[in-house]
DNA sequence: CATGAATGAGCTTTCATTCAT
DNA sequence: TATGAATGAAAGCTCATTCAT
């Protein structure tokens, strides 16, 4: 221990990581509590600093999420974009639903907030973007000639996912196995959607 | 000059109805803008009264939330303890996902309100009793020795359906071919989790 | 002595002149420190009330200034409806200065802080009644096809009598006395404009 | 690549002149917005340089606008200087209007920002400066055995220069004309305070 | 049954200013 | 000469809540 101060109640300043540990604290404060029930006072205290020390990193609250969303998210973005230049064939999808995967374990605590705070996140300006984001997950996974239920198939893998990622976690066992059935579970939807057998479990 | 007033401009009274009023409009605006950023105050705007009067019938702004929950969700509780005295079948739960939908339906604002604000409900003390409803719908539907896909498959069942009462509303389609659809998925999904051939489609 | 208690530290409230107080103390304060420099805090402490309460009489800061303008310019607005219905004739021209003088005194302090705070007043909301109320002392007084030089006494007249109420008061002398004179000069140059002869001194 | 830089997207450092520019930068926004609706930050932003840089060249935010008065009120100060020396007749008065409109023209924003900010520029330690400026110009102008009514008028030909230079400036017509109309009334008016007879308009 | 008036705590944001580098 | 990072104080405003009437 030691090496850079701060062990004797020092302020250690001065280390161009203030932005980041905004982001960091923020982030899991937002988890946590939500958006609006997260203050700023809350955030500055935690990180021993004053409320207008956010304000030279970040011109409004909003922009703190903003800056979270952007910085977590361009995995999916390119992923969507990768999606969109692969052939159209149940394999891409699968490949799409593993790395998916990969992409909301990596940043899970922003898409528990997204999922958990849908209502706020919506008038925030991330709401567009998410939004365009899940519209382009759904137009590389879905078949528009495919009939309704297998439609819903496809959306359903999605948010099984999603929401999977999060809620399963409250339940007993081991967490990888956890995530492995739940991207099964997802695959098996689209190859169903796709008009596969399903694999027998 | 008679009826119920109203007809010259008078503030009209509608009698006993202002508690009816009053979480009708509640839910209404919390659906449309979370929890949080409902104020009583346009609440009580909204119903031409005082907020003064709000706390006549309520005493906090937690218990309009709670009330709603408490009042709306009956049919759920009710739904959960015919399903705990019917046999454990196949076909019980199926019958139980055709119920829930009609429930979920029924009491839509309701539940969009809760699928989109999550963060907060959960400290609010609707929050338990939420988490043990679906609890209840859990341990009906899934068999705890069934291997964990097919655990996951039964909660993505009930996933598929809560979500997709609102998330599908934004696709275009006929509302009630919409519903139907997301019924199949479901539950083909709890029917594979049961062993069960999937429905071809 | 006393009847209405507060003599004796007791709060005395709910009286229903709150808002009368509210107005009575802010203008003092604006005409004397200015707008900006008057804080709601300063306001409410003076009243012995929290800023809350100022926010249940009026929505905002702005609404405290706007609402004094219209109460306290309103015998203006009169006088300008007045005046334009009155044949156009020198009297005319007379009479509205000598009932501007005594409207501008019986609202003393208001115009004493439009004058020093010009910058402010531009971008609140009465700066365009304001401005609009100068254009009708204009239009009544000053004759368009005049030639410029006279236009500009009739001009230099409003403002002798608009500067002159503030700033002569620190000069020594009868306030009445000064009055009077700040009115005669005014009056004998809108008479000048009418290219009549001045008033021998 | 010669000269003062800037050809090529840097930064272009203009020597020594920060100083300089500062001052018109602060002057212009403090005749638009006001001086405390102006913040450093605006000044900064709009000068490409950091809040920090100010406060190199200068102390405090006061001591910007005290800097701009000490040097673009110096010719009035000499003016007044001037007119002390001079024999106390008519035609020095005169003479000291012509000029006085001269000098106000050329810190035309500097004057129009104390006019319209009198209640700010009361409590910087420029108001008092301002004052006894004012107070020059009236010992030289008026006779103080004059009866009320013809101190008035000189007063009142100061403010009709001081005012008109601005408000003027909103109605049509060719400003150096209406300069001249100005400066006309002004001269009038001491001319008929002496005594003599107004020129035939 | 409801209102009028008020409070206390809190919020996001802005500002002038400081200082080590 | 200037910047990057931060602060302390204060601002305007909103909210849930209270209570006498």
């Amino acid at each position: 221990m030691g090496g850079m101060g701060g062990t004797d109640g020092t302020k250690q300043r001065r280390r161009g990581n203030t932005r980041q540990r905004i982001q960091d604290v923020a982030l899991e404060l937002f988890a946590e509590q939500g958006y609006e029930k997260t203050s700023l006072r809350e955030i500055a205290e935690r990180l021993d600093v004053t409320k207008a020390a956010l304000y030279y990193h970040f011109k409004t609250k909003e922009e703190i999420i903003v800056s979270l969303f952007e910085d977590l998210t361009k995995p999916i973005e390119e992923l969507i974009a990768w999606g969109r230049e692969q052939p159209n064939t149940l394999e891409t999808k699968r490949e799409l639903l593993r790395r998916y995967g990969v992409a909301l374990t990596e940043a899970e605590p922003l898409f528990r907030f997204m999922q958990e705070n849908q209502a706020t996140v919506r008038d925030l300006s991330i709401g567009m973007m998410f939004k365009n984001r899940m519209k382009g997950m759904r137009e590389i996974v879905i078949d528009p000639d495919a009939d309704l239920v297998d439609q819903v198939r496809c959306i359903s893998a999605l948010f099984t996912m999603h929401a999977g990622m999060f809620v399963f976690q409250e339940l007993a066992g081991d967490p990888e196995d956890k995530r492995e059935a739940v991207l099964e579970v997802a695959i098996d939807l689209i190859t169903q959607a796709h008009g596969g057998a399903r694999k027998s479990s």
